[in-house]
DNA sequence: CTAAACCCTGTAGTAACTACAGAGTCAAGC
DNA sequence: GCTTGACTCTGTAGTTACTACAGGGTTTAG
């Protein structure tokens, strides 16, 4: 199958999938006669397991990693588990920041009157040298 | 005030004080006779500012509009209440991606053995083609 | 046989900085 | 007077994970 079959199953555009490529996640493919790139379905699979680790928030680097490991076929249960897990520590100290800007912003968005003068809590906090 | 002292007070980098310079944050502020920047405590104000709208979330763009209401002396606490809310919300949607993240790698990261065997739910996971 | 649809490479753009390289300026000490 | 070190200057390239062209070549349907 060419570029266009493979990105529409996979679900994802043309150049990411070149980009990948070039980022050593994909092998690169056997060629057509004319230079065009020609998949087999194992590189869908490897393609759509890229895209799920993607979407899990795994970076490029992580799934190098797990790839790596899958490839080498050297990977254990827990060696996976660890990255995974800290990921999942990651994502939660930027849930925790997000938290916290969310109460501060939203506490001093109470304060604004709504009215159409030109004073403004937000304003002014934000002029303020002090910091908690 | 040179770019050095600025800096340290403002608590940033120096790059980044020449960055929101070029990025039209800053005026480009007055020089000496060698060609230094000589910043004044006003733009030190305006600097801090800066740093405080980042710190909140705001990007570059959305501190430019906040300092052109200011720079106008034509805002009003409604025009500043609709931006910190957008941005609220914006933060809200990316907790909500985070958490929904959260829960599927930590349910999967669970399920691991931890074992030091080549079979692990979050490989066979990432290689299904099925999504939820 | 030609026009549309597909593919190719390579480069530049995105956000918000950070990190140099290579050069110039300034103040203090000897 | 000179040197050394700390400071500053401009300009460019790197970061992340793509996306969007430009300017070509290839394939296929009618």
């Amino acid at each position: 199958m060419k570029i266009g079959k493979l990105a529409a199953r996979a679900q994802c555009k043309i150049e990411t999938i070149r980009y990948y490529e070039k980022a050593g996640l994909l092998p690169e493919p056997q060629r057509s006669e004319g230079g065009y790139r020609e998949y087999s379905e194992n590189q869908l699979k490897r393609l759509v397991f890229i895209r799920r680790s993607r979407e899990l928030g795994f970076t490029i680097e992580d799934i190098r990693t797990l790839l790596e490991l899958v490839d080498g076929k050297t990977y254990s249960c827990a060696d996976v588990q660890r990255i995974a897990e800290r990921h999942v520590t990651d994502i939660r100290r930027k849930i925790a920041d997000l938290a916290k800007l969310e109460t501060n912003l939203s506490t001093l968005a109470a304060q604004c009157s709504g009215d159409s003068v030109p004073e403004c809590p937000i304003i002014d906090s934000l002029f303020e040298s002090a910091k908690d």
